[in-house]
DNA sequence: AAAGTCCTTACGGAACCATTACAGCAGCGA
DNA sequence: TCGCTGCTGTAATGGTTCCGTAAGGACTTT
């Protein structure tokens, strides 16, 4: 399903799923409330801390979806107090700007983030990946080869000829989102968005992260045979 | 280099996007339109509601930037009747101002919106932040063959018999164009507007790249025999 | 044969990438 | 709490590849 659907055609997933948002900005919190309600969801609404941890108790929902600016209780400690008691998952609000907002952000536990202003789709369209994932939860992945490579999602292990690699945080991601598309050429750009989730930020970022990782999954990392790179474009991993 | 400008430097993500502006301000809806082509867009135009609708029916754009204020029927009233019909996505322009429009613009069923004045700069990030959301970033394109030669977009690979050629940027880029359009001549001037996305500049580049090119496709490149030149007029990729 | 068009080659600047070093930070153990 | 260790982002440097430009020669056409 496409962004770009009219309200009226979004799915309506899984009736009765009750849905948090706090937001101090009205309009805001008015235009998410509307769309999520014409998704089908049930919504609550608050407008500062203290409000979200108390209807949160009350209402215990399904998913919350959080500003990170808030009056009194700031959005990072909200999410920490709530997670303290229920494992509802979290939807960040970030205000453009700061990559720190998202990374402390998802540290702090947030299932995923949106950038203001964001479009009230793609909101709705978050909100239902989420529920849908949570609803099969412990279901385990499957692990699957691509080359020499084996990829645990599940266990976080990649193995090449079966022994397993040692990568850290970032290189393991890395590598498991081009295991996921193999042969495929990424820009830096994408691989910035897909794996760090970052709107934008220094580029280098993701040169070094190849670099390092190459140093464990290639031959010889001098001359890269798996993990190229695709001139003026950035990188592949080759199958 | 003749057109070293800011616009260039845009990235170019996928080509052959329809993007259809409507706006009544020739200076605004120049400038948009210049700085989306140069991003690699197909640009078509409506100066009011009427035509808006008109062109909207015809061209069935990928997007469209959307004036709120504009004479005839207005902004969000065209949102509404197009969305009636068609899913595609929608930013508003709106003036600086009016809190109501930005409520009214997103539930009238926009996707972004963008206050004037804007960067043109900003206008195209957001426009390739919708389309890539909604079209799937990641969906790998299918490969497909012209006569002895295999084009993967997705992989940045081009094939002759199977073995990968290896094209430079602007190789490939000059490439996959011919091999989207094969048998058909072009215009060096066709070919620089559609592969380099100049407006103007060196015709020559053209003349090189396709010397370049005849390197690693043809048998004899002195004698030419799949990337031939009209005479008078330019090239043509035979099949 | 002259004019127009295209080919070919070479060059130097620019863009791009690899590599290294370093500092901040979090996590961990004592 | 304090140091230690390993991870990660940033910056700087150097080397490589690319690509636009120019200029002279070759080929077509009239």
């Amino acid at each position: 399903m496409s962004v770009a659907t009219p309200i009226s055609q979004l799915n309506i997933e899984r009736a009765d799923r009750r849905v948090l948002v706090v937001e101090d900005d009205p309009t805001v919190l008015e235009v998410a409330c509307t769309y999520l309600r014409a998704a089908g969801y049930v919504v609550s609404t608050a407008v500062d801390g203290f409000e979200a941890l108390e209807v949160a108790a009350q209402t215990n929902p399904d998913l919350i979806v959080l500003d990170r600016m808030l009056p009194g209780i700031d959005g990072a400690e909200v999410c920490r107090r709530i997670r303290e008691n229920a494992s509802v998952p979290i939807i960040f609000l970030t205000a453009m700007g700061a990559p720190d907002d998202r990374i402390s952000g998802l540290e702090a536990g947030a299932d995923d983030y949106l950038t203001k202003p964001f479009s009230p789709r793609e909101l709705v369209l978050r909100v239902q990946a989420i529920l849908r994932r949570s609803a099969g939860e412990f279901a385990p992945e499957a692990a699957f080869m691509v080359g020499d490579f084996t990829l645990d999602l599940s266990a976080r292990i990649i193995s090449k000829h079966g022994t397993e690699l040692s990568l850290t945080t970032r290189e393991f991601d890395l590598m498991a989102f081009l295991m996921k598309h193999p042969g495929q050429a990424f820009s830096r750009e994408q691989l910035v968005r897909a794996v760090w989730h970052w709107e934008f930020g220094d580029l280098s970022t993701v040169t070094v992260t190849v670099r390092r990782l190459r140093e464990k999954i290639e031959q010889n990392p001098t001359i890269p045979a798996i993990l190229t790179t695709v001139w003026g474009v950035g990188y592949r991993l080759n199958v």
